[in-house]
DNA sequence: AAGACGGGGCC
DNA sequence: GGCCCAGTCTT
């Protein structure tokens, strides 16, 4: 008990003032640790402040339309949590009668919660006695108990879920929990925390080996892709042209017609994609862009924009999207982020 | 068991 | 450029 002493009595001195702190809400806590799934605080919480302030409630959420909530998503990234929690809000509203389930396993059969999130909002929302193992609470454990078993694998997770457990404080499971993702976040960092100000270093193992820099350890390295997309931004009139992706990477947003590969501007003008997306419209071809590149966890995108000027264009694939409306549609960053720029450039 | 899935921030 | 962040789902 020790352990978990130490660490909620460091949080009672350090914890920050949180909107979803001091809330047994399941809704609240439930959208929290959604957001916050690989994703830091100062990055989720307007994005938490934003779903609050338009879905107060579950209600709220489960009657939204499905282009709503990923345009409140936009930007956030890993968009099926956003289509996920909608899913499970319209599920509850209809099978549980708006009330969030009770009890942990209940919990963890939901779409898009797994046993973090069910063992969070157990704890916050229920004081059931389920340890978090998230992140942070690996980085503290393997650090204090010096455990040199990579994190990422079978034999890993079963090691750290026991410790975890272990080491819970059941009488105080939430404020546990609350207190050891709270110090992993702001004094157990990732890179280079602060040992010497730490209330915990006397008795960690890592510190007195001098292991801090060397753990956790970590089996796979992540290898970055490399992908070239071409974007038809087809002007007619006040309107253009989108598309739903309906899978992989951005699956649920929209974008402009496009075609993969690395083309010459002369090839790309000849091939099949092309022809099969233009069809036997007239068109000009507008402004070409630079290369735009985007950069994401796992992989690496170069895009280019074509400006494609034309008269009369039909194509069942694509829904015309006036640009007064264009606002509404969910897109990915890169998007955005090119059309930001180009209407600085143009004003 | 291994991949896929975003975007931002830090070094 | 690599790594990490209040992980989960699919294959």
């Amino acid at each position: 008990m020790y352990f978990s002493n130490s660490i909620i009595s460091w949080y009672n001195k350090n914890a920050r003032e949180l909107p979803w702190r001091n809330t047994v809400n399941p809704y609240k806590i439930w959208l929290s640790e959604i957001i916050l799934q690989q994703t830091r605080v100062s990055q989720g919480l307007p994005y938490y402040l934003k779903f609050i302030e338009n879905f107060p409630t579950i209600n709220h959420l489960a009657s939204a339309s499905e282009n709503q909530v990923m345009k409140l998503w936009q930007g956030l990234g890993y968009y099926s949590r956003a289509r996920n929690m909608h899913f499970t809000a319209k599920y509850i509203v209809q099978y549980y009668n708006s009330q969030f389930p009770e009890n942990y396993n209940e919990i963890l059969k939901l779409k898009g919660i797994g046993e973090y999130t069910a063992a969070a909002i157990s704890s916050f929302c229920f004081d059931l006695p389920h340890a978090v193992v998230d992140g942070n609470v690996i980085r503290i454990l393997s650090r204090y108990f010096g455990i040199e078993i990579p994190y990422d694998t079978s034999e890993g997770k079963k090691i750290f879920k026991n410790l975890a457990e272990r080491e819970l404080n059941v009488d105080l499971s939430a404020i546990h929990n609350q207190s050891i993702m709270e110090f992993g976040a702001l004094q157990c960092v990732p890179k280079s925390p602060n040992c010497s100000v730490c209330t915990l270093s006397e008795n960690c193992m890592a510190f007195n080996s001098n292991l801090i820099d060397l753990l956790p350890l970590k089996s796979k390295k992540i290898s970055v892709k490399k992908r070239y997309f071409n974007y038809l931004i087809i002007e007619n009139e006040d309107s253009t042209f989108l598309q739903k992706r309906n899978s992989g990477i951005w699956k649920s947003l929209y974008e402009f017609p496009l075609i993969e590969g690395d083309f010459t501007e002369e090839k790309l003008l000849k091939s099949d994609e092309f022809d099969e997306i233009l069809q036997n419209s007239d068109f000009t071809i507008g402004f070409v862009s630079k290369q735009v590149t985007h950069q994401l966890t796992h992989q690496t995108i170069f895009a280019k924009f074509w400006h494609i000027k034309v008269s009369s264009f039909q194509n069942k694939k694509y829904k015309e999207v006036n640009w007064d409306c264009f606002i509404d549609f969910p897109i990915p960053r890169l998007i955005d982020k090119y059309l930001k720029n180009i209407e600085k450039v143009t004003n």
